[in-house]
DNA sequence: TGACTAATGCGACTCGGTTGCAATAGAATA
DNA sequence: TATTCTATTGCAACCGAGTCGCATTAGTCA
């Protein structure tokens, strides 16, 4: 994700509008850290005095899910979908069992390996993979 | 997952039942290979002549996995929870995004060293993983 | 066969998310 | 600034997956 003057510029010429929910929402996109819930969004767009409606929040994480500029993320143990900026490098998520925190993190090693040795043992392609790491990080040690 | 006579006479020495539908639900885990949702598995005894209600279903899959017979999966592209039999060795799971069938892996190449990596850079301690690979099986290339 | 209680069916409910539709409000134009 | 066009919104009803309380049923043991 780009900075939000240029986001807006570009989706205003397309003809989108910059309406307060789609810039608050994608302001909160490009400063929240790890993978947010609809629920944890809403609640921030409360703490902000923006009001909304829960169809209105749903229909832009689509709106901008579908314009590239977030992407959906699950995880493994829990309900619900989350959404973070689409810019980001490939990266995978720390998920603390105890404190429920979400870091993102980078591997210096990706898995090639394991993928060439998926296409070479069974002949299924690889296009993606998701990882996530549960655990204990560093303050719930 | 031992073998199902097994499995009933260590339950029944512990005060539970065998009922039709616990039986049914053990032998389709014993047999049925990829993480199965709670509606395939209620799909498959209805084609069993196996009469339920979704309570009774999902009841018996938590009674399931508390004593540890199946474990619990989410696949990152759907809502619901899935469940496979837990006797087997850790494994991954081969999404095809066009069949949408799902097949086990089992890697030769688990990822201690990643999570070494992890420990190291960040302090995250992981005690565990999950790793899903999407792309297209060998029938759908 | 009777008694005990694990397991079931039922129906109502929760939660996360979706949809149809009338009302509202950006933004371009006059 | 007023007008117009239509993207966006709020509302309320809905959906699907899963859960719960409770009265009833049915395994199992004596």
């Amino acid at each position: 994700m780009k900075d939000i003057e240029t986001i807006i510029s570009e989706l205003s010429s397309e003809g989108f509008r910059a309406t307060k929910i789609r810039t608050s929402m994608i302001e909160l996109f490009l400063k929240v850290k790890g993978p947010a819930s609809a629920h944890e969004i809403m609640s921030i767009l409360s703490k902000k005095k923006v009001r909304f409606n829960k169809a209105t929040i749903y229909r832009e994480l689509v709106f901008l899910k579908e314009r590239g500029l977030i992407q959906e993320v699950r995880l493994p143990h829990e309900r619900g979908m989350r959404f973070e900026a689409a810019h980001q490098a490939h990266h995978h998520h720390l998920i603390c069992v105890n404190c429920k925190k979400i870091a993102d993190i980078v591997l210096q090693k990706e898995l090639e390996e394991q993928e060439n040795e998926i296409y070479r043992s069974t002949g299924f392609q690889v296009l993606g993979h998701t990882l996530e790491f549960m655990g204990l990080c560093q303050g719930c040690r």
